[in-house]
DNA sequence: GAGAGCAGTGAAAACGTTTACAGCGTCGTA
DNA sequence: TACGACGCTGTAAACGTTTTCACTGCTCTC
């Protein structure tokens, strides 16, 4: 690209390092190790350097210094939905811990389409992130996943580590950190809470075959049912995705065909739980005086509506992916590691013991 | 930097423009040209290209790109914080406009520190982004304003566009575009909606001095007063912060003193209406049966409390700004530019008329 | 007092693109 | 049949950094 051919005169251009270089008298070597932290330099020529900066109002190209050094200084994020209270509280733990280590965020959203996420992904690979952080589930499908596979070879390559946050590794010889929550401690202590409430008859919201957070919730959920010799009705796994106007629409659903036969309502999260919950309402059914509710996540909507839930530390969930994955960037050690973070449980005011209708002890 | 010093030989490196030039049997020139779409090359020509970046796996180097072209096909944002919904949703349409633009997204957070929002303009400076949106309100003071000022001719200078959302202009020839919504006409209507179901004494939750966003919002207020000839009582504007727990606070603090001397509650905005709803409750009073209350912003929480609120175009807030700035980029006209989007009232169910006492008609 | 070490600096080669310029055929026209 | 035009391609400079290597002067230590 050939920019100033004839003469110089085309009016003010960025200041360059060389111009920095030029009026602190100092090569430009010096001035990019003085400024890149590499070396402190001599007292006197520190000075000279900064004041330099300051006259000319220098700033440093990320693209050059991009490309000329090995990394570019950024964290990448991919996520369905900006807006999702899930999402939005692990992109806020990744850009807490990237300021603290010195690297800014870029954000992609897939709003929940793999061809997307995947073709993200590959919008990452050209910025050359440091790591790629993946977040949320995605259907566990078999071609997905050996796609993605082959792009986790591709970014360890070209030497970004990549982050499945909240989602189960791609494969034992893929180069993935993984960082996970327990969905299904989770979801087998907050049954076992209703189960000792003295429900038998729990509605599971949200079932989604494929989709692994869901699957893994309702394992916990299966599992505390048998441990408490409950029997399992498949009838009250209720399908639905992970949104508001879906628990709306699932309870509304249930209502409309005859009267509850539950008596508790465990909700794929949070967001499930106050569709829900509405819904319930305008059946004239209270929370918790007719029908107790638990939901999961601990986000927003559940401390205003007094919701009993699992807590997920979402911000600790994005701060521990970019602190692996700069940790294991600067160890060179390429081997996959996994880490499980724990959950637990948060009484509200949404569980009542269940009412014994006569019959049984 | 050296980095194959003397034999070639430490492991496979990620594929350059050159070796698709290699294998296609072209000059790297044409190879650019192809996947840039500068000109799309013969037929013949174009499908060995593609078909070697295929078999390649070539991915372009997104900072040689920007430092070699003039551009570096991103958008930034910066806001207080990634969860705040109003934020959150303002990204989500730069998101989304980035996208449909064909540009990445880079985001930065401040946590409200004037301070540290400058530091991430700089930030963004050195990013080269094609514009950096500012969202949100700050303290409207003289020497920020000055510095920011600063900045935008900078900006300016390395040919990225300012944009301003929901935030006022810095000044008259100060290069920066400017997206806002109608704060004041908002609050304006809602006040009235208040004032025309008969209600007087109005509280307004969450003034703020120098804080732009609840100053507009209570200029609004106030007129609204002032034009159907209630007295304006100072008493009535309570000071605190736009989040939920503070207007958990202002109301626990208020009727702590003693009771209600309001019938009505304007909330600055729909958090601060979540948390006065909890603190009210707390103390016996019902919504909208003993107090009415509105708010602003109709974002999540409101839906889910029933809450009537100001709804403001929070997407097309951040969509527009994306758009706006590309196309001025484009362009190359360096004037300011002012839009200002419209807000309207959404009636749910927490404001009920006042019941008189008797005494005027 | 001489050699080794070391702190500080400079010159210049990369990094992987884009793009201005020039060169080459091939085609339609005179 | 010869000539300009045009479509397509190649060569090479430039973008602004980082980093290797080499070179100064110094200060120690023996």
């Amino acid at each position: 690209m050939v920019r100033r051919a004839a003469s110089d005169n085309e009016g003010p251009r960025p200041t360059t390092i060389r111009d920095v270089a030029a009026h602190a008298g100092v090569s430009v070597a010096t001035v990019s190790r003085i400024l890149s932290g590499t070396y402190p330099g001599a007292p006197a020529t520190r000075t000279r350097v900064l004041r330099a900066v300051r006259e000319l109002d220098y700033v440093a190209n990320a693209n050059a210094r991009g490309l000329a050094g090995a990394s570019s200084r950024s964290v990448a994020i991919i996520v369905n939905s900006v807006v999702s209270p899930h999402y939005a509280h692990v992109a806020q733990g990744v850009q807490t811990q990237a300021a603290i280590e010195g690297k800014l965020c870029i954000v992609g959203t897939t709003g929940s389409d793999p061809e997307r996420e995947l073709a993200t992904v590959q919008l990452m690979r050209e910025e050359h992130a440091e790591c790629v952080i993946l977040v949320g589930n995605v259907v566990a499908d078999e071609a997905y996943r050996a796609r993605m596979a082959e792009y986790a070879r591709a970014l360890a390559l070209a030497g970004s580590q990549l982050v499945l946050c909240g989602r189960p590794p791609l494969g034992p010889d893929v180069p993935a950190l993984v960082v996970e929550y327990d969905n299904t401690g989770g979801a087998y202590a907050i049954t076992s809470h209703l189960l000792s409430a003295g429900h038998q008859r729990i509605l599971f919201l949200g079932r989604r075959d494929n989709y692994t957070t869901p699957e893994s919730r309702i394992a916990g959920y299966r599992k505390a049912l048998a441990d408490h010799h409950v029997d399992h009705d498949p009838g009250l796994e209720v399908e639905g995705s992970m949104e508001r106007h879906e628990g709306y629409r699932m309870i509304s659903e249930r209502l409309a065909a005859g009267p509850p036969d539950f008596t508790a309502v465990f909700a794929g999260n949070d967001l499930i739980a106050a569709g829900a919950r509405q819904a319930l309402r305008e059946h004239g059914l209270r929370i918790p005086e007719d029908i107790s509710m638990v939901g999961f996540d601990d986000l927003p909507p559940a401390a205003d509506i007094g919701l009993t839930t699992v807590h997920v530390p979402h911000e600790e969930l994005g701060r521990t992916a970019v602190r692996m994955a700069l940790q294991r960037a600067r160890d060179k050690s390429g081997t996959p590691e996994r880490v499980m973070l724990g959950t637990h449980i948060v009484v509200r005011d949404s569980v009542r013991p269940v009412v014994r209708s006569g019959s049984r002890p």
